[in-house]
DNA sequence: GTACATACAGTTTTT
DNA sequence: CTGTATGTAC
């Protein structure tokens, strides 16, 4: 008899979840059922006792994922999945470093550093060091530092044989000793350490090796290359694995995604058939259409063309405006339009390729009155207040972190300038101490030393408060000891950011809950004091995007952001030459076709209805640019297309649209010019004697062409 | 030590 | 055009 939860399936991803032992490769495309089918795969392995929960371990990338997964898989099987390790590779990574702290040469305590702690750590550092930061900017250390990390390289090891890549290295060591003698770890960190004491700890190798049986990974194509030796590392004891990615969804090589990751599993894997995924349950079969056609043009691709049982649904709209305050006052009467027409604002998405292009968007639906939501924005965690406030609490549970003192030391101002500070660090170095053990050795000298004295008594006085305090009162201590409350309090503007902090308390409560109950992996391990688990926990996963605005309300977010998610109706925007694809990524190799992959993806967030739409006039960084028609939009069948909006000679831009195969001419078709040589036709416009084609000769320039006179043929 | 002014750069982003 | 970072005046 068939378990109830294989019901369903189709025959792909019946292969997929009743994969026999050994490893697989599941090639899943979007909209395939693919997290069904890993959790499903996960509830499989359990049901047939093929597995106990322990043997099991599921990574992905995001939290929301992780979550996702837990949350289904809870749903799916009564059996606890208390000893499954699920988390993204950092979580379980940080897991693992916790619970083997001393064996990887971490203090008990660690911390975690963000991306933008790390960036404030190497700027202190430069500053400390005397570094030219016209030659040697912070961000560009910070960037060779972690691609070295990420390679799986430590500053010993990066090939040092230019000046310049040798002094990088210099500066990557000094920066790992600060990280050293303050106990922080940056987040690739958390990976090659973990990589690091697998390696070296034989013992505990096989002891991973030998318990998780089966490893399953989420967005595979998206792994890099420390994060795919990690994984050979934990399936050296014959783990079956189980990886589930894409290759046309690869959109994250700019930072470190290697998608040849998939076809070295194929090889040290030895995966004998990779399984496809290819029925889509989501987008209209003109979706599918276009999505495929443009992805053909990549090359390289381990190939996959997404199907769907459903109709052809509405043609793809294809909108050219004027200007970008033109083609977001026609997005923002389109969704007003859609919304009288019962699609719900929350089901419908305007997609960017850049976070600049939302201002024009915004504006006009503020006109349109459409409620809408931003997605992208600052983060709960990353908050300026929220950030000062773990400071605060970092510098209670570690007084060795003399980043987290420098922010806060002057903050809320309390007459510690740079002059104070740089005594204050005089006296550290000299001793050999932490900054805030200096705080307490002397006050220095000059009027600086009162504030500094002062100062100190504040910390000590937070610091005896917290001492037998739960989470939410330490919290609390801190937010009124340091003055922090009392200085947003002060000011009407920040009104905000003293709810926000109101909230960290309630966040911190919630933690505490969640954390002393919890079998959840994600989290850390029990044991660790909860201020710490906290901190962790706040660097870690940064919280939701937060959305200003209504629940029902239209998203705004980047091509990027919305990898993962789907809409009734997708608008997608700015698609003009210079944009998307970006000017930044013609340089680069494989950057068009990334940029091809990154719509793709976009595309098939759309369930039913798709507009594309370009401006012929964008404000850029103050100037007017002028933009031709996307390259992709001409890879796209013209008869998938519909063409609409203002053009030159239109007497009524509201008016029928006039229809292609009408015409024997078609956007999308290539076409020879006896002048400008063989082109592509990327809008077609009017009837009749008046009908003009615009064609794009690539070298030759973009040019509208009235048929009548220019000598076109097929080509 | 703080406040203001001017210069400058400005894809995409999770952990 | 906009936010950030640095430099100058109080």
């Amino acid at each position: 008899m068939t378990p109830a939860y294989l019901a369903g399936l189709n025959p792909e991803q019946l292969a997929a979840v009743t994969a026999p032992r050994g490893s697989t490769l599941i090639l899943a495309g979007a909209g395939s059922g693919k997290t069904r089918v890993l959790t499903t795969r996960i509830a499989h392995l359990i049901h047939t006792g093929q597995a106990p929960a322990r043997a099991i371990l599921a990574v992905t990338f995001t939290n929301k994922a992780a979550k996702e997964m837990a949350t289904r898989l809870q749903a799916m099987t009564p059996i606890r999945i208390g000893g499954m390790w699920i988390g993204t590779f950092h979580g379980l990574c940080h897991r693992l470093l916790r619970a083997h702290a001393p064996e990887a040469g971490l203090p008990a305590l660690f911390q975690i550093m963000d991306g933008a702690d790390q960036l404030a750590a190497i700027k202190r550092l430069l500053k400390t060091l005397g570094v030219d930061d016209a030659r040697y900017p912070a961000k560009e250390v910070q960037h060779f530092i972690n691609s070295a990390k990420e390679s799986g390289l430590r500053a010993g090891s990066v090939d040092g044989a230019q000046p310049f890549e040798r002094r990088l290295a210099e500066l990557f060591a000094a920066y790992d000793e600060q990280c050293a003698r303050e106990g922080l770890v940056d987040f690739p960190e958390l990976l090659l350490r973990a990589h690091e004491l697998l390696t070296r700890n034989e013992i505990l190798r096989a002891h991973y090796a030998a318990r998780f049986a089966h490893i399953l990974v989420d967005e595979f194509q998206d792994t890099n290359r420390l994060q795919y030796q990690w994984l050979r590392l934990l399936a050296s004891g014959g783990a079956s694995v189980f990886a589930v990615g894409d290759d046309d969804q690869s959109i994250y090589a700019f930072r470190g995604a290697y998608t040849g990751n998939m076809r070295e599993f194929q090889r040290d894997f030895s995966i004998q058939g990779v399984i496809k995924l290819e029925q889509n349950y989501r987008s209209q079969g003109n979706i599918l259409d276009a999505a495929n056609a443009l992805i053909r043009h990549n090359t390289g691709r381990l190939g996959k063309e997404l199907w769907t049982g459903r109709g052809p649904g509405a043609p793809i709209i294809v909108h050219a405006a004027s200007s970008d305050q033109d083609e977001a006052a026609f997005i923002a009467q389109a969704v007003a339009g859609l919304a009288a027409e019962g699609v719900p604002l929350s089901d419908i998405a305007v997609l960017y390729r850049s976070n600049a292009q939302s201002r024009a968007l915004e504006h006009a639906l503020f006109n349109a009155a459409v409620p809408y939501r931003v997605y992208g924005g600052l983060r709960f965690f990353e908050r300026q207040e929220i950030k000062h406030a773990l400071a605060y609490l970092r510098l209670i549970a570690n007084p060795q972190d003399d980043g987290a003192l420098e922010r806060v030391i002057n903050f809320p101002p309390r007459g510690i300038g740079a002059r104070t500070l740089a005594q204050l660090a005089d006296t550290a170095q000299q001793h050999g101490i932490a900054l805030s053990e200096a705080l307490t050795r002397g006050p220095g000298t000059g009027k600086g030393g009162a504030a500094l004295a002062q100062f100190a008594r504040t910390l000590a006085e937070m610091r005896a408060a917290c001492q037998a305090a739960m989470l939410p009162q330490q919290v609390e201590h801190v937010l009124r000891l340091s003055g922090l409350s009392a200085h947003y309090a002060a000011s009407r503007s920040e009104a905000d950011r003293l709810e926000n902090l109101a909230e960290l308390v309630n966040a911190a409560a919630a933690f505490v809950e969640e954390y002393t109950a919890t079998t959840d992996p994600a989290l850390p391990p029990v044991g660790l004091p909860p201020l710490t688990a906290f901190l962790s926990h706040a660097s870690l996963e940064a919280g939701e995007h937060q959305a200003e605005g209504a629940a029902q309300a239209l998203s705004l977010s980047t091509a990027h952001a919305a990898k993962g998610l789907e809409f009734h109706t997708v608008f997608l925007s700015g698609l003009e030459e210079g944009l998307f694809p970006h000017e930044h990524s013609l340089n680069d190799r494989g950057g068009v076709e990334e940029e091809r992959r990154l719509l793709y993806v976009a595309i098939t967030r759309a369930k039913e209805r798709l507009f594309l739409s370009y401006a012929q006039n964008r404000m850029l960084h103050g100037q007017v640019r002028y933009g031709i028609a996307s390259r992709f939009l001409s890879e796209l069948p013209g008869e998938l297309l519909a063409h609409d909006g203002p053009r030159r000679g239109a007497p009524d831009p509201r008016a029928p649209r006039e229809r292609a195969p009408s015409s024997p001419w078609h956007v999308g078709q290539n076409v020879a010019h006896p002048k400008f040589g063989t082109g592509i036709i990327i809008d077609c416009e009017g009837r009749g004697p008046d009908a003009r084609v615009q064609v794009n000769f690539g070298a030759g320039g973009v040019k509208w062409l009235v048929l009548e006179y220019a000598n076109l043929s097929p080509a």
